[in-house]
DNA sequence: CTGGGGAAGGGGCCC
DNA sequence: CGGGCCCCTTCCCCA
């Protein structure tokens, strides 16, 4: 369904992401994707995420401004894992008498069928192994014990503000916390003198420099900067049937 | 009431 | 596996 929307008209998160500084790209470059947005969504319509990182780098600008040092998103990734490659290696015997010739990797269970090997990994092995990662203090689940690490951070806390005391789950939390008790805003509107602290708060200024929003009610085709006001706007009574 | 800014949260990806 | 950075999203507040 993705590829029914036109990603590129949007500003791509490949002009910001690797850059050492906090630079935001000329008005020149912005020009063309800021003020001139094609598309609008509507909440029916909406892709995961407008700005998805699975947007690809505008083509045409410059390499240092669609970053492929750091990150790269081009692609690259191969059509069948390593695993599959091994499902998928034929299983002969040493005297070459050709056997069941998928087999299974996790239970060494041998198909005849690609297919079948899936079907079985799928119902067996794969439902089987599945791991559940539990929170201690909430109900939450994670298939990874890293990602569940992760959660668990927003219980206890670890970051601390040595000014104020208020304790965040990740240093970048507290960093940009910080910039507020010293007033930092290194993340400077191309367009107009503000200046933001927070990169995504300055993205969605930059809507604001648009004519036409990229939000839009589906009933009554109104457009807004942001999902949040969309949101409201139904919420409202605009989308009611009556 | 609406639109916009500030602050923060959480998931994903890369190194 | 953890840290760092990316992103989007949400909530709150104010003009």
């Amino acid at each position: 369904m993705f590829s029914l929307f036109p990603f590129s008209v949007f500003i791509s998160p490949y002009l910001y992401k690797g850059l050492p500084l906090p630079v935001i790209p000329q008005p020149e470059i912005l020009s063309s994707v800021v003020y001139n947005p094609i598309t609008v969504w509507t909440t029916s319509s909406l892709p995961l995420s407008p700005l998805s990182s699975d947007l690809s780098p505008i083509s045409g600008y410059p390499s240092s401004l669609s970053d492929t040092s750091s990150k790269d998103h081009s692609g690259s990734e191969s059509p069948r894992s390593d695993e599959d490659e091994r499902m998928l290696t034929k299983l002969t015997d040493p005297h070459g008498v050709e056997a069941e010739k998928f087999q299974c990797s996790l239970c060494k269970k041998s198909y005849s069928t690609y297919s079948g090997l899936l079907k079985h990994k799928q119902l067996h092995c794969d439902a089987q192994t599945r791991k559940s990662f539990s929170c201690k203090y909430c109900e939450k689940e994670y298939v990874s014990l890293g990602a569940l690490k992760m959660h668990i951070r927003t219980h206890t806390l670890p970051c601390v503000c040595k000014i104020c005391g208020k304790a965040f789950s990740r240093p970048w939390l507290l960093q940009g916390h910080i910039r507020t008790h010293t007033g930092e805003k290194p993340f400077s509107c191309p367009h107009c003198s503000r200046a933001f602290a927070d990169r995504s708060n300055l993205r969605a200024h930059l809507q604001t420099h648009s004519d036409v929003k990229k939000y839009q009610c589906k009933n009554c085709s109104k457009t807004f900067s942001r999902m949040s006001l969309l949101h409201k706007h139904e919420e409202s009574g605009c989308c009611v049937v009556h």
